[in-house]
DNA sequence: CTAAAATACATTGTATACAATTTAATTACA
DNA sequence: TGTAATTAAATTGTATACAATGTATTTTAG
């Protein structure tokens, strides 16, 4: 099996797999935190968002977190039946949802305050790795978009 | 909204964030190439180990890509319905899953031979910058595994 | 030797992801 | 102005992910 021949396609040759299971293991480790509060990581990416920026459309949500109405529309139901959020038309231009957080949704935050140091000791890497893997991968994100 | 309070929760100072788009974006690249052969990415990855590593149980394959059951069951039915894969009872302890590729499976990787540098020249980074990310992905994910 | 514990896979239920289509609202233009 | 084109969300359909449970098989203890 292991013939040198498809050495290019072996796993650990792969920079795609260590990429995609890191992800994996990370969004796991926020489970326990935010399994508390009754939100998942994509639901806490999308608070994120709404906390540092403000209101905004479901579009621009969209583009920032580079996912599509296809799935934040009933992550962002889910998040409002939980209180966090509300939806509303936006009365300039109806076809637009205007997302802002609830008082309940900024009380979360006080909480949330927490989180990234208990998730940064998770991942044990020195400033310095952290940081190079930050840019490598915004580096990797923009070169793909642009190649697009 | 952009208190200095909350800056721990800004968006762009999550390692999480761009890691998971990331990863996102990656296996997007892949759709194309994929698509001519009818398999997803998690179907791709799932026959590099088995063209790498020969028949094996649905366990250890598992343990290699890190998905369980719940996951594999029906990704490898997936595919052994399109003609790659051949699951089978192990004659040895019925518990067990023999997971084999077909040889329509052994054509495809002679195709997929291809497909690394041509995800390869998307990402557009350096040789050293690719592995400094591989080696920093590896070992978030060696440390995660550890503190669990 | 047999009942209980353990094991491996399958199933169920919930939540993304995303392509493709639909629907409602707005804009553009003939 | 009235209709076609465009736009923004929502919906539909398929495929992961994963926790929790179920089921068949094997192993282990007594």
């Amino acid at each position: 099996m292991k013939e040198e021949r498809y050495k290019a396609l072996y796993l650990e040759n792969q920079l795609c797999f260590p990429l995609y299971a890191c992800a994996k293991e990370v969004t796991r480790q926020y489970r326990p935190f935010l399994d508390r509060y009754g939100i998942t990581y994509t639901q806490y990416i999308a608070l994120l968002a709404l906390w540092e920026y403000g209101p905004m459309h479901l579009e621009d949500l969209g583009e920032k977190l580079m996912l599509d109405s296809g799935t934040l529309t009933p992550l962002l139901k889910k998040l409002e039946e939980k209180g966090y959020l509300i939806r509303e038309k936006d009365p300039e231009d109806k076809r637009n949802l205007i997302l802002s957080v609830s008082e309940k949704g900024f009380a979360l935050r006080e909480e949330a305050l927490l989180i990234p140091s208990q998730i940064g000791s998770c991942l044990h890497l020195s400033k310095e790795e952290a940081l190079t893997l930050y840019h490598l991968l915004y580096k990797t994100i923009n070169n793909m978009k642009e190649s697009a």
